[in-house]
RNA sequence: GCUGAGGUGGCGGAGCGGUCAAUCGCAACAGACUGUAAAUCUGUCGCCCUUGUGGCUACGGGGGUUCGAAUCCCUCCCUCAGCA
């Protein structure tokens, strides 16, 4: 099980200050949450997401599932140890697949929405390589294509194998090209699935429900209510709230404030450098993000004034640190042009330095935040 | 000096009479990436402009054959390999 307590909250914000107790350490709130969907932070050990100061990871039922499979886990003592991850776990359900690999992979989105993207999706469309109904949803694997069944039951069952402190419920999240018939619709069965969650789950694991409804703040409201009523360990929240990032806001602020406010909150996938504070100011506890490790493996790395692409060739004469001001192992022993060469020869370890800046320097903005939190300053 | 093989865009390398400003790869440049099918993907990449079924200059140099040449012929220059 898990305790959550709310140290503080700010005069001037929705945010607030907190203490997440885990089986396996106690996670200073708002944090962000490193993304280790195969059982890793990608390119990073264990100990070196660490390092990177993070204290919770989430990982992936349904990549687990298909490799190495939750048995071998099991077997494995469970992920914590598999991983030799000693800190807070969570892992996801499987649901951002029903939207990546089925409509996302269609049509080529992000589940964030882009300006001019339409509402073309109609309720009862499937995607051309899995089929979602009532009960759970039809994949063809990514790896083999062979055929394999995810449902609520399914989800929790695995996810009780994998053994995270945290699991989440099996849900769908939905396309942002969807229209509200088939956001109504898709939210209906994920709310059906949160229910069946909470039934089958047998463990002692923490259980998020997850709130859905897309960019309609009506539904966004009613999802929450429900998710809410069902009486989960802590809320997740997921998809996505609209082209701009003002709605995105708006929406986290709404569903947040019908939430119990004594349980945490995290926002599933959402967390680049600028939505850092205003997800936070809107009463988010924790989030997790690809962003730091995937632009990082790009040759991308987070500096106060935003990004440096190491990939173009003025940094190969530029002698400085990353980031004068971070104090990451990355930024203390080598410059921008070492790790410009490193990323343009496409040598494996500026991957990893390039990681390991990057989640330090989200870390350390967060770590700074919860500072004016604490002194009421944000 | 002889014999053989070659000289194509920043580089490597296709093309061997029209559909060629020239396949492709690399490099370069630009863009994308938010619960990771991702050490990935997309675009530009001779010069000019009013950006177009637009103009110009181009496949070592020069000359020729042809309606038409990177592609055929002559000649010169250069590179590589072998032999003197």
């Amino acid at each position: 099980m898990i305790d959550f307590r709310v140290l503080k909250e700010s005069p001037k914000s929705r945010a607030r200050l907190g203490i997440l107790k885990t089986p396996h350490g106690e996670i200073e709130t708002p944090a962000l949450v490193g993304v280790a969907t195969q059982a890793t932070v990608k390119t990073l050990t264990s100990e070196e997401a660490r390092e990177a100061k993070l204290r919770l990871l989430i990982c992936n039922t349904y990549h687990l599932h298909l490799r190495p499979g939750e048995k071998i886990v099991k077997a494995n003592g469970g992920l914590h140890k598999f991983m030799n991850w000693h800190s807070g776990l969570m892992t996801d359900s499987g649901g951002f697949q029903v939207f990546s690999l089925g409509f996302g992979r269609d049509f080529g989105l992000s589940k964030v929405s882009k300006s001019g993207l339409k509402e073309t999706l109609e309720e009862g469309s499937q995607p051309k390589s899995l089929k979602i109904t009532d009960d759970g949803v039809f994949f063809k694997s990514h790896l083999d294509g062979r055929e394999m069944f995810l449902g609520p039951k399914e989800s929790i069952k695995i996810q009780e194998d994998l053994g995270a402190d945290i699991i989440l419920a099996f849900d769908e999240c939905p396309p942002p090209i969807a229209n509200r018939e088939y956001v109504l619709k898709s939210l209906e069965r994920t709310h059906r699935w949160a229910k069946e969650c909470l039934r089958v789950k047998k463990s002692k694991q923490a259980l998020y429900g997850i709130v859905q409804g897309s960019r309609f703040k009506d539904l966004r409201k009613e999802s929450a209510r429900f998710i809410d009523s069902l009486g989960f360990d802590g809320y997740a929240i997921g998809g996505e709230f609209g082209s701009d990032k003002s709605s995105m806001v708006k929406m986290l602020e709404t569903v947040n404030a019908e939430l119990d406010s004594s349980k945490p909150r995290h926002l599933l996938g959402i967390g680049y450098l600028e939505d850092i504070p205003k997800i936070v100011k809107s009463g988010v506890d924790t989030f997790d993000c690809t962003a730091p490790t995937h632009y990082g493996r790009r040759g991308i790395t987070f500096v106060s004034s935003g990004k440096l692409d190491l990939n173009k060739a003025i940094f190969l004469k530029d002698r400085k640190p990353i980031d004068r001001n971070c104090g990451c192992p990355v930024c203390g022993n080598y410059s921008r042009s070492y790790l410009s060469h490193l990323i343009r020869a496409k040598e494996i370890s500026g991957l990893k330095l390039l990681t390991v800046h990057n989640l330090f320097f989200f870390n350390t903005l967060i770590e700074n935040i919860r500072k004016e939190i604490k002194k009421g300053k944000f």
